[in-house]
RNA sequence: GGGGUAGUAGGGUAGCCUGGUCCAUCCUAGAGCGUUUGGGACGCUUUGACGGCGGUUCAAAUCCGCCCUACCCCA
């Protein structure tokens, strides 16, 4: 389908817009030759590591959210609303003006995000507190006219897999606490894919459209940059305002309802790519690998065979156990098929041969290369556990990169340097002028204060520009 | 937002300046046959492309215009 050239290799992770361009389609990902700008075509591979990682996240919404699935055109009566949310997406609606060759009396606006879609519904299904909190989610495309440089998995017009929570709740001290669950399972989600993030609390003047106050993600790339992967918003009660979405307390009395969203788009899966893989491909975390064990039998021509049967057993075998494994019979060298199979970021390779027969073993070798041999009656207890450490180890390692990637910076100075390597943290004390200071001719932008994370110490200093009582803050060149 | 460069088989390229020798080069991939197989095998046979529309010309991959797309640099 996308068959990789077998004699030139990658480019090097260091080259890393190269990198992940040719990654993406190698490793059979995303094809981005569909011919629309900024719309990619999901392979089937691609899609199976999407499902897998969604997956997850269901289960976490799962514990305490509904899914649901709401309309993807919005009229624009409805979509108009809210002055704030307009103004910051208004640049980015793609609208919907014919039915055929008739023009709409109410143009459409295909969602670049659910809120107005949503919130309307919400206000006839909410009537009385008994009705709080609701809890719902979906998992949907959206669209957003980007006009930058379109990237597959991080800057698209057609984001395809935006899975937004919105919740509503009767006091603003509620909607607070949700928003710290939102962001505990976020941590959660991103420690199963064993992507380290940084939690902060966006300037206000970065805050979403509509929003009282946003808290980001953020996780740090190969070249310095950091992505944003994930947000959560309280709402307050603005958008209840706009769509009168009140409830009747315990005493009979009207009360405007109090909101949050939160959001996670595929670009958790660029995250995930970028910072696991390496110069041979893709290294994935074997909850998500769309094939888990990949068995390459080494066939002579005499034993093809024996070989092949001893092969099959040990598939039914590990499949029987739940594992998601492959057997690669294909007419090529061994060799050929490691690499093959290493671009895709299988977590664990077995190699079965007449060697191996002989001697009641299998060799099994983890995407890092460490090879173990496994006997063979205890084969797929050997392959958990291998496939466990490896989690451990693709943890350990993502871990080590982003704490070197994180650098205390206490003058400008020291911050330009900081942010060639990644995230420079920095006094700061809250005023746009001084963060202005800070971005200003060098090309990054204040992430964001009240940081979490357990690399960044939450200790109070002076701001970096204008020597006023400040907090850490988190700057960086971002995507 | 401004500027630049480029679009040739599935992927990567040569040819373009100086129109004809191009029913288009090479590598890779795909198909077929045979020999191979513990880290990218080899031989033979074979399939497959000038981004789109228009113009100039006896003749266009090559020159001109517009459109689309991609990449790079600056703000």
């Amino acid at each position: 389908m996308a068959d990789e050239s077998t004699v030139t290799a990658l480019p090097a992770k260091e080259n890393f817009s190269e990198w992940y361009n040719d990654v993406l389609w190698r490793a059979e990902i995303m094809d981005v030759r569909y011919p629309v700008k900024g719309l990619y075509v999901w392979y089937p591979h691609g899609f199976s590591l999407r499902r897998s990682t969604y997956a997850i996240l269901r289960e976490l919404m799962d514990r305490e959210h509904e899914e649901t699935l709401f309309p993807l055109l919005i009229p624009e009566d409805q979509f108009m609303k809210e002055a704030e949310h307009i103004k910051g997406f208004e640049e980015e609606v793609y609208w919907v003006t014919h039915g055929g060759l008739t023009p709409l009396d109410v143009k459409l606006a295909l969602r670049p995000t659910s809120e107005t879609a949503i919130y309307p519904m919400y206000a006839l299904w909410v009537r009385s507190h008994a009705d709080l909190p609701l809890k719902l989610y979906q998992i949907v495309n959206t669209f957003r006219y980007e006009t930058k440089h379109t990237r597959p998995l991080i800057r698209l017009r057609e984001i395809t897999s935006f899975k937004e929570a919105h919740t509503v709740h009767a006091t603003w001290e509620e909607a607070k606490e949700q928003v710290e669950t939102a962001i505990s399972l976020y941590s959660e989600f991103y420690d199963r894919i064993c992507v380290p993030i940084i939690f902060s609390k966006r300037p206000d003047w970065d805050k979403f459209p509509g929003a009282d106050y946003t808290m980001a993600a953020d996780a740090i790339m190969p070249d310095g940059r950091t992505l944003q992967v994930g947000t959560c918003h309280h709402l307050g009660d603005n958008f209840s305002k706009t769509f009168d979405l009140s409830y009747e307390d315990e005493n009979g009395e009207r009360k405007l309802a109090h909101q949050t969203c939160y959001g996670i788009s595929e670009r958790c899966i660029a995250a995930m790519i970028s910072i696991h893989g390496d110069d041979k491909g893709l290294v994935l975390p074997p909850e998500v690998a769309p094939v888990q064990v990949v068995i390459v039998p080494i066939i002579m021509k005499k034993n093809a065979e024996t070989v092949i049967a001893a092969a099959k057993e040990l598939e039914k075998e590990i499949k029987a156990a739940g594992l998601r494994v492959k057997i690669d019979a294909r007419e090529l060298r061994p060799g050929a098929k490691y690499y093959h199979w290493e671009m895709r970021g299988v977590p664990l390779r077995i190699e079965i041969g007449q060697r191996d027969i002989d001697g009641g073993t299998v060799m099994a070798v983890d995407r890092y290369g460490v090879k173990t041999a496994v006997k063979r009656a205890e084969a797929v207890a050997g392959i958990k556990s291998l496939l466990e450490a490896f989690k451990a180890e693709m943890k350990a390692r993502a871990m080590t990169k982003a704490v070197s990637q994180i650098n205390t910076a206490s003058t400008i100075e020291e911050a330009k340097a900081a942010v060639e390597k990644g995230v420079a943290v920095v006094q700061w004390c809250g005023y746009k002028e001084c963060a202005d200071a800070i971005e200003q001719g060098l090309d990054v932008s204040v992430l964001g204060s009240e940081v979490r994370s357990e690399h960044i110490a939450d200790k109070e200093g002076r701001c970096i520009i204008c020597g006023k009582p400040a907090k850490p803050a988190i700057v960086a060149r971002t995507y």
